[in-house]
DNA sequence: CAGTGGTCTAGACCACGAA
DNA sequence: TCGTGGTCTAGACCACTGT
């Protein structure tokens, strides 16, 4: 609490969740406001990380930090029995597909249970919106499971386009196993993202399985945490059951 | 990727998943790593940081850095309509709780749809393993929709033990809604789980409802990012109704 | 081009942990 | 006590953005 930056990140905040700053206004500079603060630049940048990670801070290599406009959380939803699995990320949303065929490398190969160097088919999703990158998903299907189309250039950011054309192709998606962690873009993500390198990301790791328990499909969704959010919703059709423990 | 933290990152880390370096090892200090790859503190640090998130390093404030176990992540499980919610950290981890009766903030109050000041239960959950805090949940429960009494000292770390005495009084909790979001702890709740402020975490807002739609339960659940992951298992059980999109 | 953030240096002092 | 990580300084140079 007595860190020097965590009291500068509070006294931001309180600007902004005041509405002293309101969205879309620039910040001073870094320089400007590490003077004002009376202390160095890093110690500076450390509070607009605070502040960024929050997502109520965006930076702009070049242009300056900025107040983001609240609520503005790319949001991956899944409903119940992951019937219902899309983007609520508000108007003006745009998706764009790219399909290429790929040799499995050793990890994607050991988790779709195909040997090393199967052809799979990648699909690349990204979402923009304003411009901006906003979500990046990969999605693998072996051509062992299916061999897919082109998915079209709009639909879900997650890849849900590539269920839909498993479904075309007779494959019934049984299961789905979700795993989220929060790490790093790595530099690769970091750069088609436009975002940080060190900047926390939701990584989703989703896997499909069929009745068989073959795995047919494996996506990897990465959201720039500051400014994505996971979204569970589960009811509970039969009563008596809530047994959670 | 030229970032000298980038690349020296990438060396650690192949020295720890070869095997050079053994789950437990103590790294070479933070002043002797840097003065090997000729970096100064901070560029080192930030290397040792890019690590920590993944899981790989383990810092120990005043004893050094230390190649963490694999595999050994807090798990929050959801599975098919919420109803096995359980901790998957595997053995040894142990589960305490208190209990307290607090006045509902005006942020808590506005989620729960009480007046501000309204009496609450609050019940705090804490998991730890090997002696380390490894996970922090707050539960709310309004005194309006019920008034409960003490949790076990044991059961799951997510605060199941409400939910049940929610059903003993009779509350049937009809839907849930989970909210995952990647941020950095704040300096209480780094106190609590030992971990340095600036760590991102796995922040997990729970709101579950009865059958009028009333607020009945808010949980709170904090998983440092670099030990936990949020896992969700969807099984659909009946046919063609694979409609992702 | 000027101004901005991104990265980095070569130290310093403090807080913590173990002996 | 001594070595460790945690924080911070007062700069420097590079990369990017908009004019």
């Amino acid at each position: 609490m007595a860190n020097r930056y965590q009291s500068i990140a509070d006294d931001l905040r309180r600007l902004i969740e005041t509405g002293k700053w309101l969205p879309g206004h620039r910040l001073p500079s870094e320089l400007d406001l590490a003077t004002r603060y009376s202390v160095s630049t890093p110690t500076l940048r450390n509070a607009l990380e605070v502040l960024q990670v929050e997502g109520l801070v965006e930076k702009r290599h070049g242009s300056g930090n900025f107040v983001r406009q609240p609520q503005d959380r790319v949001r991956y939803a899944i409903g119940e029995c992951g019937v219902e699995r899309q983007a609520s990320s508000g108007e003006g949303t745009e998706v764009s597909s790219e399909r290429s065929v790929v040799a499995a490398d050793s990890r994607t190969a050991s988790v779709l249970e195909v040997p090393t160097g199967s052809a799979l088919t990648e699909y690349v999703f990204t979402s923009r919106r304003l411009g901006s990158l906003r979500s990046l998903a990969r999605v693998y299907v072996p051509h062992s499971v299916a061999v897919l189309g082109e998915a079209g250039a709009s639909g879900s950011p997650w890849g849900g386009a590539v269920r839909d054309m498993l479904a075309a192709a007779g494959v019934q998606v049984m299961a789905t196993v979700e795993r989220v962690v929060s790490r790093f873009a790595t530099s690769n993500e970091a750069q088609l993202l436009h975002i940080a390198t060190r900047t926390p990301v939701l990584a989703v790791e989703r896997l499909s399985t069929d009745a068989n328990g073959q795995v047919v499909e494996l996506a990897l969704l990465v959201l720039p945490g500051d400014r994505a959010e996971v979204l569970l919703t589960t009811r509970c059709a039969h009563e008596g059951e809530v047994a959670a423990r």
